[in-house]
DNA sequence: CTGAAAGCGCTTACAG
DNA sequence: CTGAAAGCGCTTACAG
């Protein structure tokens, strides 16, 4: 075991001193904090981060809760691992490191992120896949440890969120939809609580009122966020007595789904009917036409969401001014030829 | 700040008392524990994870590194995800936590590695996606901290592993399309010094030998674990003086791309060329035809990846007393339509 | 069965 | 610029 006491004694220095060498403290001798450091280095010394954390308070790392069970079904090409690299770019500007916590399946996701907090794991939290209202939002505010959600909720809270712009998605879904001449556009959305649903069907209302088009009832599809589910979409859609000549898919995944029954039908996507999705995907390219879909820099929005979670921490609200951000992300249309198809 | 102190205070007993009833040391009076836990509960106390860490030298945390980079390519529908939860179940009997430690693309993962080892933040450590030759193993080895390695490596050591069963995918794959009347039979391999690469082509070779089918460098084609991957394997195969009539994709995503680029040609997977891929995924039965594939049972593997981890730490080993474990994991064959052309 | 005390490895006022 | 000492929140021998 070696601790900052061997080092200290090796150099024939205190304790202190060798701590406040290596913290970088500007009270220190030149020379000293050279031989410090070089003999840390030689050493392998790191801190004990148990022994930092109970003296300072911090743990220097930040959590990030991810849901197996929610976040999963639309993420196939793991939209996490793109998120968590942005995120620890900004993290590692200042010592802190991302840990990522997995809540099991099989535990209640509000007991989960309750432990971890009192636990003191970590000093600050970003949770994921928001639902409509969300009792971690409720625990996290009167805990008071500082956090930030990806994604907003109907829970209220002054605390700061990052969300994809699904509005954005649905306005512009439905005008370029609009646009070819359709007016019949069904939509298929998530059939759980998970807010980007709710978010979603606003736009999509408020985009064919825009329009004059009426709202039908029967074109919003719920269906779980997967191949089965856009399967499931598209059969229900072919069955209805005036069937939609368009669909927005909340998730690419449902698009193979989609695609596969369309085709047990004989009918083409693009050509019989237009299918849009959100989200880009290495899979919206394969697929045969290509996925008209929306694309954003997963990186860029974790080094937002690391920037802004930072930004609501008394200890770095000075190096990021932003205060409290709110803020929808922009995403930007990729064409493909799936809605290709003009109407009328 | 509501620690032991101010939960000893408000029942008017020591804070040893308090401690050993909470950890449910026999020598506590029953009424003593009871209004113990009580007060607990009603404070919503729950012990300071760095005071505990300090003291008894274990942080009761459990870290499982992943690598953005080499990780993500094969793994579309989140195997990690799937084995997480199997090891949460594991850790959990023993209020063991799980961190998964996510290394950026930017950052050396061994340097990553050796500063969480050295910050102490976790007891035991799970790597994956081991390399031929590894340093992370050479790194955990000197360091004496209980670990398990999902994937083996060329480099040596004693530690515990858990790896898939490539050689049964190649053999058993191999048998299948020889037994169809194959004997130009291609794969598909991943570009870069991943260590089931050599698993593979090993398992490729011994099988061919066993049919008395020689072995041709270039019916291994080299190329990245993903779509695109893909699509260059079939390109590659397709502009061979003499093509090969199956081929064994290790990723199933580069399976999509491989349908492509046959579709592109007019040519129809399963009837103009077999197609036999490692692993099953949503997509593999989303693909047409369906895709002949190996299965297995992510959350089993992760049960067994957190019990074998905990065999080999010897706080557990009574409770684990498999000793160390270096096993095989078994996968199933699943029938799609993708493989059967027959030929000859 | 319970209390008082030591100590895990650090950081940080406080003297000098 | 450096050292000696206190103390972060726990657990655990050691007395009684």
């Amino acid at each position: 075991m070696k601790g900052i006491r061997q080092l200290a004694e090796r150099l024939n220095i205190s304790i202190g001193t060798v701590s406040r060498a290596l913290n970088g403290r500007p009270d220190v001798n030149d020379e000293t904090r050279r031989r410090v450091l070089e003999a840390a280095a030689e050493m392998g010394y790191v801190p004990n981060q148990s022994g930092r954390s109970l003296r300072q308070g911090t743990t220097n790392a930040v959590g990030f809760m991810i849901e197996s069970g929610f976040d999963v079904a639309g993420n196939p090409d793991n939209f996490f691992l793109g998120v968590f690299d942005g995120v620890q770019t900004v993290l590692s500007r200042h010592h802190l490191d991302l840990v990522v916590l997995p809540c099991a399946t099989d535990e209640d996701p509000t007991q989960y992120l309750q432990r971890m907090v009192t636990r003191r794991l970590v000093d600050a939290l970003i949770i994921s896949a928001t639902h409509r209202t969300d009792r971690r939002i409720e625990l996290l505010n009167k805990t008071h440890i500082p956090f930030i959600a990806l994604g907003r909720s109907a829970t209220p809270g002054n605390h700061p969120w990052l969300d994809l712009d699904f509005e954005g998605v649905a306005n512009r879904a439905i005008d370029r939809l609009v646009a070819k001449g359709h007016r019949r556009i069904a939509v298929g959305v998530p059939s759980n609580d998970i807010n980007l649903g709710f978010v979603f069907l606003d736009g999509y209302k408020a985009a064919l009122a825009r329009h004059g088009i009426a709202f039908e009832p029967n074109l919003v599809i719920r269906a779980p966020s997967s191949e089965q589910g856009g399967y499931q979409t598209a059969h229900e859609l072919l069955t209805m007595p005036e069937p939609a000549t368009a669909v927005v898919l909340i998730y690419e995944l449902m698009a193979i789904g989609f695609y596969r029954r369309l085709n047990e039908s004989g009918l083409s996507p693009g050509r019989d009917i237009a299918v849009i999705a959100f989200r880009e995907s290495p899979l919206s390219r394969f697929l045969s036409p290509a996925l008209t879909c929306f694309r954003m820099s997963l990186r860029d929005l974790g080094i937002t969401l690391g920037e802004s979670l930072l930004a609501s921490m008394p200890a770095y609200a000075d190096i990021y001014p932003q205060g409290i951000v709110r803020r929808v992300w922009p995403m930007e249309l990729v064409e493909g030829g799936s809605d290709q198809a003009i109407k009328g």
